[in-house]
DNA sequence: CGTCATTTTGAAGACTGTCAACGCGCGTGG
DNA sequence: CCACGCGCGTTGACAGTCTTCAAAATGACG
């Protein structure tokens, strides 16, 4: 969780000292930059599972990663995906609610959850920085629930589509960092229904696929359409 | 909206000032206790509405609330209730992404968002509170997308029912504050399906219905194996 | 007691899930 | 170099759950 921060241009020298504490930089970022450790997940690797406790936290570098949770009988559910920039690992108490795993070759950096704690102590504006990070967090998952709850496989394949491509910030073109399963495991669909989606979209010329893993973009008005 | 305010005068010893914490009291409700004005609103009336400045925070006094949101065709997904004693109303930017409503007659403490945020910037033990609050609620909301993308129609209402007899803290009767259009939107179904399956939940014994806004959890076997 | 909103129930249909088979890409090993 | 196996993705047929449309029942209130 805590992922897809507001991204604050970096100051060099963070303010995490009481005294001056006059520019909204992104401290976070930059305590990450500064303190974090480095640290490699192949794919399908766990990051730290459910009722773990809550130790560290950590910033993707490359890869991806998924936050999701296990029902007993198998079924499951990704509330967000991680991507190059995104922090999470921010669970309210000791323990983790959630598990995150790679789903693909990643690269993240660790911090003691308890440093970062630590300095939101002292800073101010470093606190307030992450609680703005976990409203908006709160905001992006309650426009999440609203695709789950009150929409069709259409719609939420093309929000699905729209919010990657925004993310990767490349215009048209979304290569995806996870399986089918992971996206039917965020979209609250079998891996059935996003394949046939898919296709479905390429007939309609709303999109291509030229590979598996990567999606274009092409026709913004059918996706518009497709989305009512 | 928040004409007839009734304000309180403002405590001058309100236990934010950084010198005097080591009574783990909830500082913001503090706050509102001391600063918040009442207000009444009648059911179905709007506290707030989509995309409105995000000027005031509200805690709830008496009566329900819902957040919620609206798809330009009708569809609502009501991402959470305000109960007594919840807040509510602290969005990430200055404008509301949800809107909120009284579900049946509710009164409210209202606050000026900026007096909070200004509070915080000099107790460092708000503004973790408030960064505390805001990752509960996330994960909250996470658990309910959980129920939302992945769990049957009988899951959503057994976990619902479970949730407010808890929330209630009152043993097996739960008296519901909302409609079953509410009930609905808030778990993603129709009103149909949600009136049935408690119909259903009935006749299995799980729950007695002496009326329509009163219910019983009888067996938690029943609801137990419901859930599975 | 009548009216209106809300809730419940019924029947039919749509969308997605389930089960199954097939295809494709890729790395390994013969 | 090519065949094989394996993971992953696609497609098809059918079933099931929930929605939709419709109407009856219940309850609150003047």
């Amino acid at each position: 969780m805590l992922m897809q921060m507001a991204r604050h241009s970096a100051d060099p020298r963070f303010s995490s000292a009481p005294g001056r504490a006059d520019k909204p930089v992104s401290g976070l970022k930059e305590i990450f930059r500064l303190m974090g450790a480095r640290m490699k997940f192949e794919r399908h690797n766990e990051i730290y599972g459910e009722n773990e406790p809550a130790e560290y936290v950590y910033q993707v570098v490359s890869g991806a990663v998924r936050i999701s949770k296990l029902l007993s009988d198998g079924r499951r559910q990704i509330s967000a995906f991680g991507l190059p920039a995104d922090v999470f690992g921010f669970d309210c108490g000791n323990e983790h609610r959630f598990s995150a795993e790679a789903t693909v070759d990643a690269v993240v950096l660790v911090m003691k959850r308890s440093t970062i704690e630590a300095f939101a102590e002292r800073d101010i504006h470093l606190a307030q920085e992450l609680w703005k990070l976990a409203t908006y967090e709160l905001g992006r998952t309650q426009e999440h629930m609203l695709l789950l709850g009150r929409t069709n496989a259409r719609e939420r394949m093309v929000a699905f589509l729209r919010g990657m491509a925004r993310r990767n910030h490349s215009a048209n073109v979304v290569d995806l960092p996870m399986s089918r399963q992971d996206i039917a495991d965020y979209l609250g669909l079998t891996i059935e229904t996003v394949s046939r989606t898919l296709s479905a979209l390429a007939r309609a010329a709303a999109i291509g696929l030229p590979s598996s893993r990567r999606i274009v973009l092409r026709s913004h008005e059918a996706l518009l359409e497709a989305t009512t």
